[in-house]
DNA sequence: CATGAAAATGAACGACGTTCAACATTTTTC
DNA sequence: GAAAAATGTTGAACGTCGTTCATTTTCATG
């Protein structure tokens, strides 16, 4: 029944995707995208209501290969060094997937529709490779607070990584990036594990 | 000389702005803001090379904004305390300053220009706040070294704020975001200012 | 007033996402 | 298997956008 529907959305994500590797989200074109596919211009509107909708797959992809190399890169490793490698991993994953990685946060859908369900499904699974050491590392945090911290950690990291990469921001040597980030993460690590900083700083 | 110019320049910019504050960057439309101004819509490339350029003359009045407000709240507060102030601050302008902050940063400029200069130097004058603090804690720290550190202290809190604010990402309770900045700056001024932390993390 | 340079004008252009009446194909029904 | 209904595909056409540029208007100067 839907058989050939899907393979021709197979077809456009893979197409949009090889495109967007090249020429990044504000190059995707739905000309292009299907004229790679060998379909009319039409087509895409009846196998995604969108072509934001297109983009959001592409950037599910995304998220499952940065869990992919997140969980790699944690593998049996202690929880602080598996915090550390994590940080590390994902910004050499930015710095080597630019414009899949950059779309995953430029991209913001033309309508005021919200994010679906099952876009932060995929956002949640990169999420728990945050959580898991996080959860080693401190245990006592009730799941809210857990998952409270596990973004708060991975957006610091993100942030550092982020505005690094985009050199528009005053200029400083970008291959210090790597050094930064041991060093901030070793501030976090030493100062979330003193006994004493449990009182809300002021 | 160009008297006439630089106020018609002015005019668009206000303009300009009052439609980002309501309507985003995304609902800028050169139409709307030479109606709104009285001027032709070929009036508006007499002023400006581009709509982009437009853009980043708002964004720069955006960072001025910025500079001032983290100014008065790291205002006379010891160093430790200014850091702190700045990040709560800084997430405090972003939500009551959403559609003009977005705009910072979800704008890139269509050509492959880079970032003018007199651009980084609005960009600078905000980092200052941040270094001005760090360098009374860290005093010892290059030049270099120092914006490096600011730099990658600015990103984080940014990033916090940033992923807290687009809740797009997995949902989590907003209203934390205080608690959380609170937490993490501690976490980093208590992890910096370990003297048995000096060795390189691993 | 005449003149020429500078600024302002808005119709026109090209590129884009999206739509939809027409056409093609597949499935169902008898 | 033919006819009919449902479903899938097509690409010309539409509306909107940023941008251009031949033309007109403005205005300081001789």
């Amino acid at each position: 029944m839907s058989k050939k529907r899907d393979a021709l959305r197979e077809k456009l994500i893979e197409a949009a995707e090889k495109r967007m590797e090249i020429n990044g989200l504000t190059g995707l074109r739905a000309r292009d995208i299907t004229k790679d596919v060998g379909c009319a211009l039409g087509g895409l509107y009846t196998a995604f209501g969108d072509l934001d909708e297109l983009v959001l797959h592409i950037n599910a992809r995304t998220l499952d290969r940065i869990g992919e190399a997140l969980s790699a890169a944690a593998d049996d490793l202690a929880p602080k060094d598996a915090l550390l490698a994590i940080a590390l991993e994902y910004a050499h994953f930015a710095e080597s997937n630019r414009p899949l990685w950059d779309a995953l946060f430029d991209h913001k859908s033309a309508k005021g529709e919200p994010t679906p369900d099952w876009f932060k499904d995929h956002q949640q699974a990169v999420m728990s490779h945050v959580v898991l050491p996080l959860h080693a590392l401190q245990p006592q945090l009730s799941e809210t607070d857990l998952h409270l911290r596990a973004r708060t950690y991975f957006s610091a990291i993100h942030g550092i990584v982020s505005i690094s990469l985009q050199g528009r921001f005053v200029g400083l040597p970008g291959d210090h990036l790597n050094a930064e980030i041991s060093r901030f993460v070793g501030y976090i690590l030493a100062g979330s594990l003193e006994p004493t900083s449990s009182g809300s700083p002021t």
